[in-house]
DNA sequence: AGGGTTTTGTTTAATAATTAACAATTAAAT
DNA sequence: ATTTAATTGTTAATTATTAAACAAAACCCT
């Protein structure tokens, strides 16, 4: 029996549940956006979730719990639920972020131009192959043994991961002793950290297979 | 009252399940070619689980439902459950890929030397710049208004989707016109496609975002 | 060979997430 | 101003997922 009126949850678990949640903010984000661009200043929970593939009601319920508050019978003012999710990411303020490894997926993200229109920006990048440390003119680029130091200097608490899964552990571990918070990684492996440090692994080959293995379930059971 | 034994499950719902399963399982693939790699030939449920950071139960049950069957006291033989993860996966024959846009992920993406060894090929690219067209010689480009006759020719069923946000919902709707049945999809949109296409989007910007956002909710509660 | 121990696989229970329902509210129309 | 219609926000119910429990199996050691 449970004597507390909150349930308890497991931290691990209620994580990875503000995760899921905010990345469905950050999506209702962009079709706000979307909207607004064609002329629209109201959104009703039952359009947007209709674009979004959700029920209006999961809608409701993802504004309510992070308060965005809509007007009975109006819905939505877009304006101000875009401003109050730009407070909720914090997007007042410049995100730094730091790249490891500057390979195709490194070089493709340094040369993305979308960053710095939602406030994040690549301020350094680190790559073993002195080559690379000139190429890339966008930002700097240093040799790895220099990380802690930019890390620490710039107070950078975001890194990505885009080295070869040889030495992406190596690296985390160099990014979380500097004091990186939050992980992206692009390497194969599950990386190891403190339960303190949040990771996100992409990996297009996953993604790839699993979209296979769909179509070809679909094509089975048609 | 339910009358039927199996209770319903929206097909959209089931669909996600069956997806989120088999990443899993992909997951569990790679982590048993580590471990296979470090000269073990069997391992436990325990094992894989603390690797993937998941419970040692839900590793079984996973497992279970794909009919990889283990060895009471002795766990599972790792090539036995690979060899079956592979033909899961129909592993046994190659998977073709087609690009559209070779923007800086689509330069990324031909260069990634990484699928071969998973039996997936890019057999083609697609851009608007006539530039692009030689410039990449890993693959054969194409102008877009070839896509169709390529992807009827090839019989490919998935597609990469790297192209602006502008041209993407036209593009997608190009490639399920000509017979794709998977779009792997990194533009900023929620594509509009009919239901028996699975779309997986990846965003490196959301992901970025959620992240910035779980380091800092961190910060606040400690 | 046989008991003890360990680990799977499945069933049952607990927890979490989604959907449905509905009361409250308010914009718009008359 | 009053009424009507429509939409939110919250509570309740349902469904789905995850974790626990335990029986069955089989390896290993004596």
């Amino acid at each position: 029996m449970q004597h507390k009126t909150e349930t308890y949850t497991h931290p691990q678990k209620n994580r990875e549940m503000i995760k899921k949640n905010i990345q469905r903010i950050i999506q209702y984000r962009m079709c706000l956006l979307k909207f607004q661009n064609l002329g629209f200043d109201r959104i009703f929970s039952y359009t947007l979730a209709q674009e979004i593939g959700v029920s209006p009601e999961q809608v409701r319920k993802d504004f309510s719990q992070f308060n965005l508050r809509g007007n009975k019978k109006a819905g939505y003012k877009i304006q101000e639920i875009l401003d109050s999710i730009n407070e909720l990411l914090h997007k007042e303020d410049l995100h730094k972020i730091i790249l490891a490894g500057l390979g195709n997926i490194g070089k493709a993200l340094v040369q993305y131009k979308g960053f710095i229109n939602r406030n994040m920006q690549l301020v350094a990048g680190f790559d073993i192959d002195p080559a690379k440390l000139k190429k890339n003119c966008r930002i700097p680029v240093f040799p790895p043994d220099e990380m802690a130091r930019v890390i620490r200097e710039e107070k950078v608490v975001i890194g990505i991961i885009a080295v070869p899964e040889q030495v992406a552990q190596e690296i985390c571990n160099q990014m979380v002793e500097a004091g990186i918070r939050g992980i992206l990684n692009f390497a194969p492996i599950m990386l190891k950290t403190p339960p303190d440090v949040t990771v996100q692994n992409i990996s297009v080959c996953n993604e790839l297979e699993a979209l296979i293995y769909m179509t070809e379930k679909q094509e089975e059971t048609k």
